[in-house]
DNA sequence: CTGAAAGCGCTTACAG
DNA sequence: CTGAAAGCGCTTACAG
């Protein structure tokens, strides 16, 4: 056996060496102090332009990739983005944080998703599991959650925005459009259609789907017909098949029925091939209207007449927004109005 | 005012405290060391009982929740969980990410979501910047990667479950089904329903779309109609406009086509849906087949025939698979074969 | 079964 | 503009 390398014959270090190439590794490298190291690849300022070229090239060459979990527990922030939706079985949600992640994984940010299925004390449960992760930034849905969560989120010091809605609350950051407008707009437009016995069918029962509802209700109070307001609404999931039924339900219980305005695009789907199936001619025994714009609305036959909302713009403005807050950059307009669009199309 | 407090004359401490509730505030509280409550709130077994329920109350009473980045400094592992999938935007990865989520996240892992859009140079992006976090595992759709995202996962050392797929390969591990042998099985569906020019058409062209191309073209051959075989591939991305289109083509290209099996639901949905636009006839004219059981297809026009696939116990059991693997505990089964199931409804 | 010491790989807060 | 020291909050590796 060859003798061992000298050094092996040292009285044997307590090392836990993870093989990493480390901040100290690109600092001996470049010849400069592991701090300069530190500055110059953040980008912080007060760096020599000539230093700082050395220790990009000496970091390229042994491959050094920073330690989140080293940056995290000495900076007490981590490279983490906290995004809370109520469920990922609505497409809504998935295009809103596909948006929100194309935004913010280029800029380095990880996205941790917490679905909190419209349940307070899932919520509250998520919300602490992450703050635990000392989150750069915040991404929630909407102002529906407990007292609870709300004073975990202000008492974190997390900067956060809230999306889907437009705030008004001094202090507050939010990217939306007004559901309660939207609502109305539809509305009106199958009023305008000259339909008098609309409906508004919805499931789920979220914040926004009630909004929907008022707005519903303000534009038929305000064609002089609030007595005709005529809500169905059901607590359980959304889905086509329940779409299909609560059409079916709606046009036995008020045969006057000649307009429906359902509160998301998968219960209209559902109602416009239940109709089809049942032989109920969409529009002209009732008109059928959806929200969301939701992928295959324009392929129903009829095609479905909606309102599309700009998920995907909500994900990437909520997204800068947060990034400004978390650099602790100002942001000149903190609560931003998106509006929506109704879509016209064959049935309503 | 008021003399300050003592304290506050001694000499000024270099400290970055950051307010939170420590180890070592629990390890004072219960009367312990610190190392004592790291082996006690971890459930590492060496700890008196005793000890063990004091230290419980203590962190209980100051609310201690451990510092993830701490721990994954101090272990050289987090708690991530990377989940790398191509798309957002296909509901059947959405569900295999749901049921991921929903099996780690109580047992105190977070999902890290990587969407590599069917991009090798993506997939190693991602990649990378997830193996920086150091994370305790991995889950990966199928096999189609390149040689050096594969070998930056085999130079991990991090635990690896591949899902969607079976695979063969010694030391892999994996949670899925065969793609070839469901292709072939709802071919063989159509052929046993007298169809005898069936075409398969299929998008986006990822590896277990092609799979299931072979399967299809494996039942034609073994009917002996091996020079009936006819695809239509398009490299698009999947969607239901798409899948009217390529029915419209299919039908004026090979007029003969008595049957189509589409290589996703959405596709399908989207030519069930073209047929009633266009007056054909379904099945009677021609026959169509989809594949996953999405979302809708039940309630198509008529209900669309098509593949179960069981995306949700894949993805359970990946998690399920994962953790043990996680934990250093021996896997029995380390290639799963879940299966699929033809469901035989009106389309086909 | 329990503990004192060292270390994980960074950044903060001071100095100069 | 640059650096030496300390510390972030845990766990590992040794001892006993």
């Amino acid at each position: 056996m060859p003798p061992r390398h000298p050094d092996s014959a040292a009285p044997a270090r307590r090392t836990r060496a993870t093989g990493r190439v480390t901040l100290a590794d690109v600092a001996r490298e470049a010849g400069v102090s592991p701090i300069t190291v530190s500055r110059a690849l953040r980008g912080e300022r007060a760096v020599a332009k000539e230093l700082c070229e050395r220790v990009q090239a000496a970091a390229t060459a042994l491959g050094y990739v920073p330690d989140p979990a080293a940056r995290a527990l000495a900076s007490a922030r981590s490279s983490h983005v906290a995004v809370l939706i109520p469920k990922l079985s609505n497409t809504l949600f998935v295009e809103l944080l596909d948006a929100v992640q194309t935004s913010l994984v280029p800029a380095g940010y990880q996205t941790l998703i917490g679905v909190t299925h419209y349940d307070a004390g899932e919520e509250e449960a998520v919300l602490r599991s992450f703050l635990a992760h000392r989150p750069a930034g915040l991404i929630v849905t909407g102002r529906d959650r407990s007292p609870a969560a709300t004073a975990m989120i202000e008492g974190s010091g997390v900067p956060c925005v809230h999306v889907m809605e437009v705030l008004a609350e001094p202090g507050s950051h939010s990217v939306g459009f007004s559901q309660r407008d939207a609502g109305r707009a539809i509305t009106q437009h199958l009023l305008d259609g000259g339909r008098r016995h609309i409906a508004y069918v919805a499931a789920q029962l979220d914040p926004r789907t009630l909004e929907r509802g008022e707005g519903y209700a303000d534009a038929l109070a305000q064609a002089g017909l609030g007595e005709r307001v005529h809500k169905l609404l059901s607590p359980e999931p959304s889905s086509m098949a329940l779409g299909g039924e609560m059409l079916a339900r709606v046009l036995r219980e008020a045969p006057d029925t000649d307009a429906i305005f359902f509160c998301n695009d998968d219960l209209a789907q559902g109602a416009l091939l239940a109709a089809l199936r049942l032989g109920v001619d969409v529009p002209r025994r009732v008109a059928i209207a959806g929200f969301n714009d939701l992928p295959g609305s324009d392929q129903m036959l009829p095609p479905l007449t909606t309102v599309a909302t700009p998920r995907r713009e909500i994900g990437e403005q909520a997204a800068q927004m947060l990034m400004k807050l978390m650099r602790g950059e100002a942001v000149e307009q903190p609560n931003v109005d998106l509006g929506f669009q109704v879509v016209k199309r064959a049935s309503a």
